[in-house]
DNA sequence: CGCCTTGTTGTACGAACGTTCAACAAGGCG
DNA sequence: CGCCTTGTTGAACGTTCGTACAACAAGGCG
């Protein structure tokens, strides 16, 4: 206000340097940043809200940049899904892997019970979560590139979650089909997420997370006892 | 080919008379006409597919029509909202409450397995139909008056379907909580009409009506004995 | 047969979309 | 200090979007 210098800041004998308008980055830290604001643009305005405008607004950065980061707008939909799925299911899996290979004495039921739970923490079981999920399973059943990778990321948690439940059940004795109730347990989460986003009356985060329990432990036997 | 004339018929008289270039038709009619052409691009493209022009090609009017008869699209989305979920689960509900009223010798369970086979007919477990929803589910978390809609519709639906649980518990002495049970009951059939339509190889309709079964027979007991 | 109502058409318009690209400048290097 | 690489900018372009509206015509009525 006061100053009627060209520059704030003069360092070092330059007399006409004005301050950076904008700092460089390395590529993957810039996808990163723009992956990143994108998700957030689609948690907020679902895929209506996956623009260019308003991801670069959201990233704060031009709108050049994700065309020179990307090679097109539908490639960072995928970078997308890629670091929301991966982030989200994947670290789910090496979660659960690296506790039963670190800790001796942790029963498998115990691992199982936390991956179950895991899947009700705020983090996945949010609205923001579903707003990005449903925009990227509407893109799936479209697009063909995004098909390949949910498929193949699915199975990889779906066998993991089959793996999980074998532990606990065969040593119990119990004749289960760990594979088809991994698939149907996972059914029943993602229903009670979409049900419990599209109107919070008809189910509690609580609720939910006993409903998945009981789907389990009737098969399996307890899971969550003291 | 052959022929000169200006007209392919002229009828009594006239002689400069060409031939209709469109139809009127009354207003309702014309709007499910647009209805049913909105929902058919919903199918096939998802929410990007929902455009002016898409929609008026697809229903063979032009451009001007959707805003005589909608206030904008956005109405015409919600219009497609009701019709669709009006029509599925509405008239599922319709279909269970005339049975029992009709058919003296109905018994409980046979009424509720046939509301739990429907649920698995292809008219309603589809891939089109789930395109549709996932499309309308998004905008359902991002609309309030699609939101609205939504609770009263599926309100009404888990209503009907815990008091056909109750119908079948109750005479059998079982202690069940029919509206959770209803509710889990929903949220496993959508997650897995979801897991279906994005990877087929996951689940067939005929495992996901059995899984379906399965649940509810787990509290009930037997259902589909022949 | 001609008027009149109103459903229908098709153009026009501004806004927003994704993409391209020439110009710019930040930061490393000699 | 000046060059060079390259991440970044922002304007420009053609397309598509939703909406508004004047002109048109189909079908009913007298």
């Amino acid at each position: 206000m006061t100053e009627a210098g060209p520059s704030p800041e003069k360092r070092k004998r330059g007399a006409k340097k004005s301050p950076p308008r904008f700092s460089r980055e390395q590529a993957d830290v810039r996808r990163s940043m723009l992956i990143e604001a994108a998700t957030r643009c689609l948690s907020v305005g679902g895929i209506g809200a996956f623009t260019i405008d308003r991801i670069c607004k959201e990233a704060g950065v031009s709108r050049g940049l994700i065309n020179h980061h990307f090679e097109s707008l539908d490639g960072l939909l995928v970078e997308v899904y890629k670091s929301s799925l991966y982030a989200s299911v994947n670290n789910q899996i090496a979660e659960a892997k690296r506790r039963r290979a670190e800790t001796s004495d942790w029963s498998p039921q115990a691992a199982l019970a936390a991956l179950v739970h895991s899947n009700f923490s705020p983090d996945y079981f949010s609205r923001d979560n579903l707003l990005i999920w449903l925009s990227l399973w509407g893109e799936i059943a479209v697009n063909p590139r995004l098909k390949a990778a949910h498929r193949e990321l699915y199975d990889a948690y779906r066998a993991e979650l089959a793996e999980d439940i074998a532990a606990v059940a065969v040593p119990r004795g119990r004749d289960v089909d760990a594979p088809t109730l991994a698939r149907n347990f996972i059914a029943l989460v993602d229903g009670l997420w979409l049900e419990w986003c599209l109107d919070e009356s008809v189910v509690t985060p609580q609720a939910a997370e006993a409903a998945g329990f009981e789907m389990l432990e009737g098969q399996v036997g307890p899971l969550r006892d003291g």
